[in-house]
DNA sequence: GGCCAGTGTCTTTTT
DNA sequence: GACACTGGCC
């Protein structure tokens, strides 16, 4: 975003951020106001975690009982609301509300306090604070308000009454406030986010000029057509038909695969086939779903069909452990007052700093007010804490200051010396375990990401900040780091979908109680069903040619495989129906196990018979309805043969663009290859067995000798090339 | 008192 | 499947 209004208005003084971030800024200045000093910590949601689950503990609460998830996600609720502690008691304390409302009232005070004990706010507040800020100090209010002259807010309905509230404050003198959005791709309702900001607007700002913007330059006819049916089912919403002027397309899909792997293996390999014909390039696809634990089938697949794809989100860079610790030193280098980063490292890498200790250690420091690292510093006995732990307590305090005085130069320079002086990195290069090598290599990845920092300063005059890079680190969405020039595929949640466009898009598992996700089905809350709609509605309309939404037989999810049922709104779409289940997955079936190379007409012949292993062909959902418009349902269930005629079009593509030299496809596992594992590393095949789904492959591995069968279908192996 | 392995629980979406 | 918590061992 930033870079394209640069680009339309180069040299304008025009700041480009999320509300977070333009928050975070304004209290880096101000915060003073509300007890925070420049230097804060912004707390993830880890870390919020952490210090419930701390204040549990201390108040003898049952963190079994209460647990430290649901108490944040109140505590959220409430800051979104801009409940403060104590209008929060006043409304649900003890008596009034439910049990776990008592116990959010108790701990909710608490948490606040230990926030700003710690100098640290959580990212509510990075909101809550700013729009208290301009609420009471209208000195302030008034020099921002003229200081930013224009605003523009982009997706509009996803704002909260913080972010309103700031808007409106920033609006008065100079209400030059412009806010676009589509209230049908509000899907942030669950974070506090409400549609009503949107939609009375025009009240709270009676000068306004509205602009309805309904044609749509992106998608084909086909697309938009059943995007708008589909977003036409919810009913608390205002009534808007798309159009479109541009060429038509394809029909929508809507495929049946057998399983995630089938689904996965599938579209990996009509992906490759699209590029080998030169249709399309990397980065015109993306693959969207509802869960990010959505994700695993299709790296594994990408890897194995080595198609190039980046990921959004996912286990979140900024959210390892190896990543989290090294930001904790970070912090607590730049704010000595962080508890939870203190405790997060002080015995990191294990020094024979234990629980008892550090509670011996706590209680003493809080005792006299001092924050945990000056405590550490001290050699004044305190009660009943070991000898041993008191000198290892200052050796570590030793090691921050001198840690702290190094922090001078740039975060990179920084890095460096933590990982040096810490030990961190040499445990974990002298670790045999494969994921330690992975977390090094993380770790690396950091130690760039501080160079780019660096770098990105110098250019600008400015001497690098920590608090600026831990900003960075703790703000930046995964979807940031997103390149749209490198040419690889986008996998990513529909949530983080949001704004973004590609020439083909698959929707993964359009099922029940996924999309519509079964947590929205719960309550039977008519309302959370709308926003999975309009959740679906966001992904279909991200596409601009080609769309493919799919759905399978079996779904593994949360280490189990059960049967699905058809999500409700297949009978809201007008798509094409494709039954896929009786194609084969053509994923393992390589040729002989020393040659990669065959012919792909040999291979397409000798398994046409193949048909007869699937004995149970799973019924197509019932889809041949007429809606009551009497519109007609382009789905059809195909005839049996067209089944034959699907495994043509899709595996078959491939088959198709496969022009007579052979190619080598590296789809299977052959003796003699190369490959990668995620607990073992890495090892050589020397032996394979079985076919399609009982395949199995046998791997030596380097480190031990060690050998192991894997299913071949099932194991994380991935091929990294021929010896 | 600390460390590690094994067990049990919960499992959406994001800043 | 990831992570917090418990219990046994050093």
């Amino acid at each position: 975003m930033s870079e394209r209004v640069h680009t339309l208005l180069p040299g304008s003084r025009i700041w480009v951020s999320t509300f977070h971030r333009f928050c975070a800024k304004l209290l880096r200045e101000h915060g003073r106001a509300v007890g925070l000093n420049p230097n804060f910590s912004i707390y993830d949601t880890g870390d919020q975690q952490q210090l419930i689950r701390q204040l549990l503990h201390d108040l003898n609460f049952d963190s079994a009982h209460f647990p430290a998830n649901k108490i944040n996600a109140r505590i959220s609720q409430a800051k979104n609301e801009l409940l403060s502690p104590e209008k929060y008691i006043t409304r649900y304390g003890e008596g009034i509300g439910t049990h776990l409302e008592a116990v959010v009232a108790k701990v909710y005070p608490a948490y606040q306090k230990r926030l700003l004990e710690a100098n640290a706010v959580d990212f509510d507040d990075l909101l809550v604070h700013v729009a208290m800020l301009l609420a009471e100090q209208d000195p302030l209010r008034v020099e921002l308000d003229q200081r930013y002259r224009f605003i523009l807010v982009d997706e509009y309905q996803d704002t909260n009454q913080a972010q309103y509230q700031i808007v409106t404050a920033l609006s008065q003198i100079e209400p030059n406030l412009c806010a676009t959005g589509d209230p049908d791709q509000s899907i942030y309702g669950w974070r506090g986010a409400r549609i009503e900001n949107i939609l009375r607007f025009e009240h709270d700002f009676p000068a306004v000029t509205m602009i309805r913007l309904e044609e749509n330059f992106r998608s084909t006819p086909e697309i938009l057509k059943t995007a708008d049916r589909l977003i036409g089912y919810n009913i608390h919403r205002k009534a808007k038909r798309l159009k479109t002027d541009n060429v038509s397309g394809e029909a929508v899909e809507l495929r049946l695969y057998r399983d995630g792997q089938h689904e996965a293996n599938s579209i990996a390999n009509e992906i490759a086939a699209l590029i080998e014909s030169g249709e399309r390039r990397w980065k015109d696809f993306a693959v969207f779903y509802r869960v990010n634990a959505l994700s695993r089938s299709l790296e594994t697949a990408f890897s194995r069909q080595r198609i190039p794809y980046q990921m959004a989100g996912g286990v979140a860079f900024y959210e390892r452990v190896e990543i989290k610790d090294l930001l904790a030193y970070l912090r607590l280098i730049e704010n000595p007052q962080d508890r939870i980063a203190f405790l997060r490292v002080v015995n990191t890498p294990t020094r024979g700093i234990g629980k008892r200790s550090l509670e011996k250690l706590v209680q003493w420091a809080d005792g006299i007010g001092w924050n945990l690292i000056d405590a550490s510093r001290q050699r004044v006995p305190i009660p009943a804490l070991p000898k041993r732990a008191a000198v290892q307590l200052r050796t570590f305090a030793a090691m921050v200051d001198e840690l702290s005085q190094a922090n001078c130069g740039t975060v990179e320079a920084l890095l460096q010396l933590i990982l040096k002086r810490t030990g961190y990195l040499q445990q974990l290069e002298a670790s045999p375990d494969e994921m330690d090598s992975q977390r090094v290599g993380n770790i690396e990845e950091l130690i760039s990401a501080a160079r780019q920092y660096d770098e990105q300063e110098h250019e600008n005059d400015h001497a690098s900040s920590l608090t600026g890079f831990l900003e960075t680190a703790t703000l930046t969405q995964d979807i940031d780091s997103l390149d749209e020039s490198t040419g690889t595929v986008t996998l990513m949640t529909l949530h983080a979908a949001k704004g973004l466009e590609f020439p083909c898009v698959y929707l993964l598992a359009v099922e029940q109680n996924i999309l519509p996700h079964e947590r929205s089905l719960r309550q039977n809350d008519a309302r959370q069903l709308e926003e999975e709609r309009r959740l679906l509605f966001v992904g279909m309309t991200r596409a601009e040619e080609k769309l493919v939404l799919t759905h399978t037989v079996r779904r593994e999810l949360h280490g189990r495989s059960l049967s699905t049922i058809p999500s409700v709104f297949h009978d809201e779409l007008t798509v094409e129906l494709r039954d896929l289940t009786g194609a084969e997955d053509f994923q393992f079936l390589d040729s002989t196990d020393h040659d990669l190379r065959f012919d792909r007409d040999d291979f397409s012949n000798s398994h046409q018979t193949d048909d007869e292993h699937e004995t149970s062909m799973p019924s197509v959902p019932e889809l041949e309805k007429h809606h009551a418009d009497g519109e007609p349902w382009q789905q059809r269930k195909p005839p049996v043969g067209q089944t034959r005629s699907g495994l043509r079009l899709t595996t078959g593509a491939a088959l198709k663009s496969g022009t007579k030299q052979s190619v080598e496809l590296q789809t299977g596992f052959a003796i003699g290859m190369q490959v990668r594992h995620p607990r073992y590393g890495l090892g050589t095949v020397i032996e394979t067995s079985g076919l399609s789904k009982n395949r199995t492959v046998t791997v030596e591995f380097a480190a031990d000798a060690r050998r192991e069968c894997f299913v071949a279908a099932k194991c994380p192996l991935q091929p990294i090339g021929l010896r």
